[in-house]
DNA sequence: AGACTATTCGACCGAATCAGTCGATGGGTT
DNA sequence: AACCCATCGACTGATTCGGTCGAATAGTCT
């Protein structure tokens, strides 16, 4: 029931904070979402910040989980490095909202969000060099330092988010992947 | 030049009233949004009030516009009257955000909205209402009181609307429009 | 019943932000 | 030089914000 509640309270903070951004979402506004008091939520989160905080883990979580089953659908480290790229910016991309949320310039007082920044790409770097590896294993990849190659990709990923975010020239940033990807592939297959 | 500045200024506070509402945008957004200082708003429009409303005289002549040239494409008043209504409601939700605006609860005390919402009814039932007219004069309607069904008409759009702006059901209130335009057709064909 | 805990809320506070004001600045024009 | 016009930063009182606190209500156990 305390959980339930405590979910129910992020669901409206997550679409409140991804419609309006942190700064212009107040308490009140999310309190009359739910139709509580403004007091009550203190109940279940002891600061604005610290419920931003619980969003924002909850939608790094579900991004995590949705690249780990796409990822973990396909066989060959050629097409699980793949699933990743085009998953890892699908969802970013539906996650835009929370996304642009993030770089509201304001946050930078925040200081835990550059951390949250930090982790996602810690994370992702993760994810890619387990499948480099995997693939070096297997001969497929000729890779001399796994943990390099698995930077690079992530800062170019980087890179591509934010017209990937803002342009609209869909079919043309995808086309752009798959042949950044392609090179990616001449680059470390053996 | 002083007339572009204006543009740009009502350009720039409807992207923001559009996407945060009157009560969460700030003048200072609109400012900043343009690279202006705050106080330069002020030089062209007396107030945050004023603004509004000059955003809100933007879209409806727009709207207003838009209606118009699409009833003129046709000739026959019964195509005519169906290119209104489809019109009306099709560019409602491309305007969506603005009449969202519109119906902020905080607005009522603003006391011009209501005179906007007044004048919008008025203009839509003289549009219909002359569809009407000249439907009966070439003699496809048949009325006795021209004025009164149209501006039966206009409220029965009024009603279509706000499930047509957030039930996103498409299809189906698309349809239950054509059913609604058919009975219409029915009970004023001669 | 009564005692105890868990939840919700209204009233309140100091700090921040808001719309709007005003005088200064600087660049053009005559 | 005298004027005009657009722009701006600094300021103000009023409002809104995040956050606190104690009372009220509801539920649970004895």
């Amino acid at each position: 029931m305390e959980d339930d509640v405590r979910a129910r309270i992020i669901g409206a903070a997550k679409t409140l904070f991804g419609r309006h951004g942190f700064r212009k979402t107040s308490l009140a506004d999310i309190a009359a979402e739910l139709r509580m008091g403004k007091s009550s939520l203190y109940h279940y989160f002891p600061s604005k910040e610290e419920l931003f905080r619980a969003v924002v883990n909850a939608e790094m979580e579900m991004l995590s989980q949705r690249i780990q089953e796409a990822v973990a659908k396909e066989d060959q480290p050629e097409a699980k490095l793949r699933a990743f790229v085009l998953t890892r910016m699908r969802e970013a991309r539906k996650l835009a909202s929370a996304y642009a949320t993030l770089h509201e310039e304001y946050l930078d007082q925040l200081g835990f969000v550059e951390r949250v920044r930090e982790e996602a790409i810690r994370a992702e770097v993760d994810m890619i060099r387990s499948i480099l590896e995997e693939g070096v294993e297997d001969g497929t990849f000729e890779i001399d330092d796994t943990g390099l190659a698995a930077y690079a990709v992530a800062l170019a990923l980087k890179g591509l988010e934010y017209p990937w975010l803002v342009k609209s020239e869909e079919t043309s940033l995808e086309r752009n992947l798959d042949l950044l990807l392609g090179m990616l592939m001449k680059a470390i297959r053996k």
